[in-house]
DNA sequence: ATTTATCATAGATGAGGTCTATATCTCCTC
DNA sequence: GAGGAGATATAGACCTCATCTATGATAAAT
């Protein structure tokens, strides 16, 4: 019907200020451009929308009838406006992020405070899942990035190379004597291990390494959390492997001590994951800039 | 902050299909143009409003957040349109008519009963009351337009001469010696008369008329309503001086009957009143054609 | 490998929104 | 009443910018 909505912003002003010439200056326009934009509104309608008098312009039943929705129409049309500004502003939105359980905690936590407390508007969701599982959510889209460890190879994925772990093996005092010995894998073997569950990369890859050098890394114990290979090796219960800058409370104040191999266990990087070729969020965008 | 509307009208299509080009095609217009549309927007927010893909678009978080808003504001615009269509249509809206009670009732019915069934969406608010009042009425825009006796001298107001009406003595059978008769002024005087209240326009015609033959005309009985000029004059308390057209039915089967003067009473017409220099409303023009 | 979708980009064009200038009307004031 | 102040309406010129055509790029389907 109307092809222009432009002219209905043009109306709505006419009809608030009852005026065609303060409605021009409200929107910066000269009067006769309102004049004849809402001539274009009658004309299309077929209906007279106002009454014109010397001291302005009031709305006919049928203008009065048009403005009770175009009122509703314009303050929606603000209300975005006002939203979109907020969500520019980190004002208001929401960030999802997903990640393996250890690294929301001993990793990301400081700066999801920080971001929290730049932009308390910003609603966190934090989704843990295994890295397939995370893969997975993002390109459900249910979440914006991922916090996972590297390497990832998937050509739909962008990956941001973040800090680097070392990864290492650690005891309590009850294998005091091994303390500032350098051990061989093979005399490692000789003691309880503790690993992760089965299907972290951690775990794969310090089976793999053993593997490389013709050993096989049975452990002793198997745990499902950081929580736990800290705590059963505090206790004594065995040789924990695990992230050296996850423990760094322990080795300060000595409940822990790291355990110095003939080999070089390799570093791995955390990774940030995002879609390729999705925009991403401005909060998304912003979280990301924080953390690198 | 956004300042072309249109903008919203291109988003709402391209969120709502999920494609840029069916957006283009329910615009009619050509996929590029909606593409630029949807680059304005999302360059004026500074956000990402869409995922593209070779399947169509998605929209994104805020994206999302900015179609729940502008979602409403079309659905109001698209009920706007509609309902103007509506009153243009007459299928809906409502006329406002101020007249004399008798004119209504008299005059009037016919046509209020045909409007009605042509166009049984039209409210119609029937306002009574004195000549000056509707005058008010219509200058106060609480009617539409008005029904009353001429003449009307009124420069604010638009006169439209209806039919003519002719007033007259009339009496019942009590008075069966008059029939046939002529009378002059004085000859009437003789009898009592009966006449509308004070306030009336037609009382006042009458009551100059006299005058200007050097009579005065003084009433045995005031009434308020046509109904009881014609009541009491049936029987047989009086002459009453009525408006012919209004007892058609009486005259027809004889229970009152023209007295003849020798004077000849000047007929009036039914005026109907419209500001002018105001738009008629469209009900209100179709019902004047109808009455013309 | 080819076809057929999708959206993005570039540049040209012309419709139409906006402007200036002026007319017209009404009300208010002196 | 004459004149001024303020409102809207009208006319015509101008120039922006929305839209177009043509083409590119990319992904999915055949």
């Amino acid at each position: 019907m109307i092809n222009n909505y432009e002219l209905y912003k043009v109306f709505y002003w006419a009809a608030k200020t009852g005026s065609l010439t303060q409605a021009a200056k409200a929107l910066y326009i000269t009067q006769p451009s309102v004049s004849h934009a809402i001539k274009q509104l009658e004309d299309s309608f077929g209906l007279a929308l106002f009454y014109r008098n010397s001291k302005g312009v009031a709305l006919t039943q049928e203008g009065a009838i048009l403005y009770s929705y175009i009122e509703q129409s314009q303050n929606f049309i603000s209300r975005a406006e006002e939203k979109m500004a907020a969500l520019k502003n980190l004002d208001s939105g929401e960030l999802r992020i997903g990640g393996s359980d250890s690294l929301f905690k001993h990793y990301l936590l400081p700066y999801l405070e920080e971001f929290h407390q730049n932009h308390p508007g910003i609603k966190l969701h934090l989704n843990h899942g295994t890295t397939p599982e995370i893969i997975s959510f993002l390109k459900e889209g249910r979440i914006d990035l991922g916090v996972v460890r590297m390497p990832i190879v998937d050509a739909q994925l962008e990956v941001r190379e973040s800090i680097q772990l070392k990864d290492c093996f650690v005891a309590g005092p009850r294998y005091e004597q091994l303390k500032g010995e350098t051990l061989s894998l093979e005399m490692l073997l000789q003691y309880p291990v503790i690993l992760f569950s089965r299907n972290s990369r951690a775990r794969m890859a310090i089976t793999e390494l053993f593997q490389s050098y013709g050993y096989k890394l049975k452990p002793e114990i198997e745990v499902g959390s950081v929580e736990l290979l800290i705590e059963f090796a505090r206790k004594g219960l065995g040789i924990s492997y695990v992230t050296k800058e996850f423990i760094s409370k322990e080795l300060e104040e000595g409940s822990l001590f790291e355990i110095q191999l003939d080999v070089k266990l390799p570093p791995t990087h955390v990774g940030i994951m995002t879609m390729r070729n999705m925009p991403l969020s401005i909060s998304a965008r912003r979280f990301i800039e924080l953390v690198q």
